[in-house]
DNA sequence: TCAAAAGTGTTCACCGTACACCCATGT
DNA sequence: ACATGGGTGTACGGTGAACACTTTTGA
């Protein structure tokens, strides 16, 4: 499943069924794996068809769902992908397929509305201890502009102040140096940033029951 | 995989593999999945064989591997699951089946090393900010007691003192109202603890960038 | 009275939030 | 000047870690 933050709202790319069953509903893609392939692989394959697969900025599997009523044309396994785009791209889709918001599904395919629902608890709990925010957001950006991306992806409104101070003080963002020009009412150029890593990184590992902090120990330690 | 805290080491219980291929090496129990059968119930049927099923205080979904290279006759896709059991229990086991300290795993077949690398990270990340202690304490214990547990199961030192206040302050943990007698070399006999709640819960949900808290709100509130 | 084991009190540093205030720009 | 939007300073509450101290038992 591809997410994507469009409009300051967070969307999920879906295609119409045609046929049976479930026609007329709206699925995520996906499709057959092939005999020598990988997981990964194959859904770089089955995005192929929607999507250029370079501007996934981050994929990553979610769960396996195997309940023999999923299909009503008998039991299937299917392993679930989360995909995230950045908000400054606007990949041409499809006739079949579109853009929806996640927080007003249409009529969904199989359990695919449940499984929507799983990939955003995901992602909103990995916005908060981990870096994830990269795949999201425009290569450079204005803290207001990478707080509308939170919002969005969120559901909840969080304040430009305490998003700079967190992001920065765990070294998730660095400055790049430029600015932008005001808005046409005025006001302070906004500074720009960017995120200091493009891969996936844990930031706040463990909130409590960390390991002791070494003691800087008083026999046979290092010179500094 | 089942893990298990025995004698304060975290085990997990591997089976010996008689024929090729990994002939001699030792193996995570499963099998294949029945035509209709859910990956929950293949997973209580195949260890079924192994532990009483009832055993498992909680089960849960890893990840699905898919790599064709990951079983020399060919490729499979495999799903791993994780089971836990408290510590006071102490199965019986066939004969070509023990258990063995993560910490010292041998010789593994197929890529089951790296599932229990992985499982692990799972099983500590959660030790912090979820419930999952529940699964692998006994139903009653004395924070000393617990403490045992959480050491083997994290691999590095916690102190009684700090485990106690964090999960007494977050509800995780509820005094019995029983004590222990006193060992034989004296000492003040210790109160009992069981878990709150016998299934998994989150009980640190957000680190960071929480919702905005709820003001009071001055006009149309509620009257208390 | 002493050692052993359990539990409590206290201190400290840090973190996330809230909110007031200051800065830089266009009109 | 003033409005507008961006950024910083500061204070507060909470939390986890560390560690000293008290409580309760057996010898």
């Amino acid at each position: 499943m591809v997410l994507q933050v469009r409009s300051a709202r967070l969307h999920v790319m879906l295609w119409r069924r045609a046929a049976e069953p479930f026609a007329g509903a709206w699925a995520l893609p996906g499709g057959p794996l092939l005999a020598d392939e990988t997981l990964g692989a194959s859904v770089a394959r089955q995005l192929a068809s929607k999507v250029e697969v370079r501007q996934l900025a981050h994929l990553e599997q979610l769960e396996t769902r195997s309940d023999p009523s999923r299909d009503p044309r008998g039991r299937t396994v299917a392993t679930a992908y989360l995909g995230l785009i950045p908000s400054d791209l606007d990949p041409v889709l499809p006739e079949d397929t579109t853009w929806h918001p996640v927080d007003a599904l249409p009529v969904t395919a199989f359990d695919h509305g449940s499984v929507v629902g799983s990939a955003l608890a995901r992602l909103r709990a990995k916005l908060s201890y981990t870096n994830v925010g990269f795949a999201l957001a425009p290569p450079t950006f204005t803290i207001a502009e990478l707080r509308e991306v939170y919002v969005a992806a969120l559901g909840y409104e969080v304040t430009a102040t305490n998003l700079q101070r967190v992001l920065l003080r765990r070294g998730v963002l660095a400055a790049t140096g430029e600015h932008t020009a005001s808005g046409r009412a005025g006001g302070r150029p906004a500074m720009l940033y960017r995120f200091a890593s493009p891969t996936l990184e844990v930031t706040d590992p463990f909130a409590v029951l960390r390991p002791p902090t070494e003691r800087p120990g008083r026999a046979g330690g290092s010179v500094s």
